[in-house]
DNA sequence: GTATATTGTTGTTATTAACAACATAAATCA
DNA sequence: TGATTTATGTTGTTAATAACAACAATATAC
């Protein structure tokens, strides 16, 4: 019989395992695809909401606007984004996805994809929509928490 | 009525923000406590699998031996750790923590599982326990992946 | 007893990331 | 309108993370 004590403690271990294999795990099967991890997360970033401007981007990564800006030099770099001027606003640049970049991601996403659906093949839907539930209220909670 | 593929998906998604989420928290709160991310890691392989030589902590780390004798120099500077040379290999030392980095090793793990506590205090038991071995089962599943 | 292997350190390089300073452009206000 | 302030991005600098290569010192094998 647990107490909630013994649970956060477990959990702490686990999460941290899993975080540990996962710095690994990203940096082996996303350097294979010529781009580095942080390139990969705005590659995302910009996919799911859109073009955005340099500073919008820097927050929805919460990372600071001098290390979005080198992230995005190595993908206009690399011909996977795109940068145009604001026609509205002379200082700031839309940044967008090229077929390349679209391609990419894609082609990422459906190999990270693919890993996870072999870890849980043989695990029951139940604990696995669990397990869902309480990694979104964890993040949620870590987010807030960061915020505060 | 999802798929098995919706919920790799959704993991991926989760695993992923979850993962983001952490890199921040681990830098705010560990870095408040004089120790980088790195060294807190070492710190915590030293605590759980005692003295152990450089090769071994890089082996447990999964870091390369280079990147590990430069973090257990930090460590050695803050006076956090200690190298004694093995008298049967006089390549070899032996690393241990001193009193002050077993209390801070301490001192850092207690806030951490506090903020575990606070996030899961109202998630139901059955949840957190379905989510625990889950995240146990991921965590094998992608160390094996890596091993592979 | 020489050749090979192991252990750890140092040199070098790249990525990740923050803060500060700066240039340019826009908005405010007097 | 013109001066001050604010916003947007870039560049300079610094630190942490981390790998690979080269090296010195010691140990093991042949």
């Amino acid at each position: 019989m647990d107490s909630k004590l013994q649970r956060a403690e477990a959990l702490y271990e686990a999460v941290n395992q899993l975080i540990r294999v996962h710095q690994f795990r990203d940096r082996e099967s996303i350097y294979c695809h010529n781009v580095s991890v942080a390139q990969c997360y705005a590659l995302e970033t910009l996919v799911k909401r859109g073009p955005l401007r340099l500073k919008a981007l820097a927050e929805e990564m919460c990372l600071d606007k001098s290390t979005t800006s080198r992230v995005v030099d190595a993908l206009l770099r690399k011909g996977y984004a795109l940068k145009t001027l604001d026609p509205q606003d002379q200082r700031a640049v839309q940044l967008s996805l090229t077929a390349e970049g679209h391609a990419l991601y894609s082609t990422i996403r459906k190999s990270l994809i693919a890993e996870e659906a072999s870890m849980i093949a043989d695990i029951s839907d139940d604990v696995v929509d669990a397990a869902l539930e309480l990694l979104g209220k964890l993040t949620v909670a870590a987010r807030a928490r960061l915020g505060a």
